[in-house]
DNA sequence: TTAAAGAGTGGTTATTTTACCAAATAACAT
DNA sequence: ATGTTATTTGGTAAAATAACCACTCTTTAA
C-alpha cells in the first residue's frame, strides 16, 4: 500500500494537534497544566509561584484555553481553571522518558 | 501539604520537557513524527509529501533531533531518521481527544 | 459610592521562529 | 577526475511569540 500526501482533511487535523502540543510547549504553561492536574486553581493560586508580570500568566492561560487544553468559570472575583481532558498530563512521563534517553547518552559520550 | 515554587532542578525538568513538546507543536514536525511511527524514513521519503524545500525540511529534522525526538544515520547517499522513543506518538490519541472536545463544544453551541 | 482586589486587554519592543535561496559537503556513478 | 544526487549550512527577511507597562472591567468590601 503506498503512502499518500496528506489531504486537507487531514492536514487539518495535524494542524489543530500541533497547535495542543504548542500550547503545551512552553515552560510556564506546560507547569500550569501540570498543577492542574491535581484540580483546578484560579489565576492567583497559579501566579503565586510564577514570576511573571499578571498580565503574562493571564495571556498563557488564554493560549491554553484557546487550545482547549483547558477551560475556566468564574466565581466571585476569581477565575478557577482546570483541566478538559486530564489525560493530557499522563503523558509526560514518555516526554520524560526522551529527556532522560538524551541525557543517558550524553553521560555515555562522557565514559 | 503546601506547594512549592519549583526550585531549580524541577525548572530545568520543565524546560526539557517543554522543549520536546514544542519541537512537536509544528505540522511539518508532528507529521514527520507520525510517518517514523511506522518505521524509518530517509529525508527523501518525507520530503516527497511535504511542500517545502528541502532545507526547510532538514532543519525541521534537525528541530527533532535536537529536542531528542529522533535519531539519524547515515547510510550511502541518504540520511534515515527514527523515532528514539516511540511512545512519543502513542500520546496522540489524547492530543485528538481534546480536538474532539473543542469540536464537540462549538457544534453544540451551534445546536 | 468608593476603594481595592482579581483578572483581562491593548500597545510596544525584543527575541525567536520559519521559510526561502544560494552555497557547501558527502557519497556514489561515469 | 567529474558530475550527480542527497542532505546540510549560512544568510536573510517576514511573521509569530513573549514579556512588560498602563489601563480597563468586574466583583466584593468598607
Amino acid at each position: 500500500m503506498k503512502r499518500q500526501p496528506p489531504n486537507a482533511r487531514e492536514r487539518a487535523l495535524i494542524e489543530a494537534k500541533a497547535n495542543v502540543l504548542k500550547a503545551l510547549g512552553h515552560p510556564t504553561r506546560l507547569w500550569m497544566a501540570e498543577q492542574l492536574a491535581d484540580g483546578e486553581r484560579c489565576v492567583c493560586e497559579l501566579a503565586e509561584f510564577i514570576d511573571a508580570d499578571f498580565s503574562t500568566i493571564s495571556k498563557h492561560l488564554a493560549v491554553l484555553k484557546q487550545a482547549g487544553v483547558v477551560e475556566d468559570e468564574k466565581r466571585g472575583k476569581q477565575v478557577y481553571y482546570r483541566l478538559k481532558v486530564p489525560c493530557i498530563v499522563q503523558y509526560l512521563p514518555c516526554v520524560e522518558a526522551v529527556i532522560e534517553t538524551s541525557i543517558r547518552e550524553r553521560a555515555a559520550l562522557l565514559g
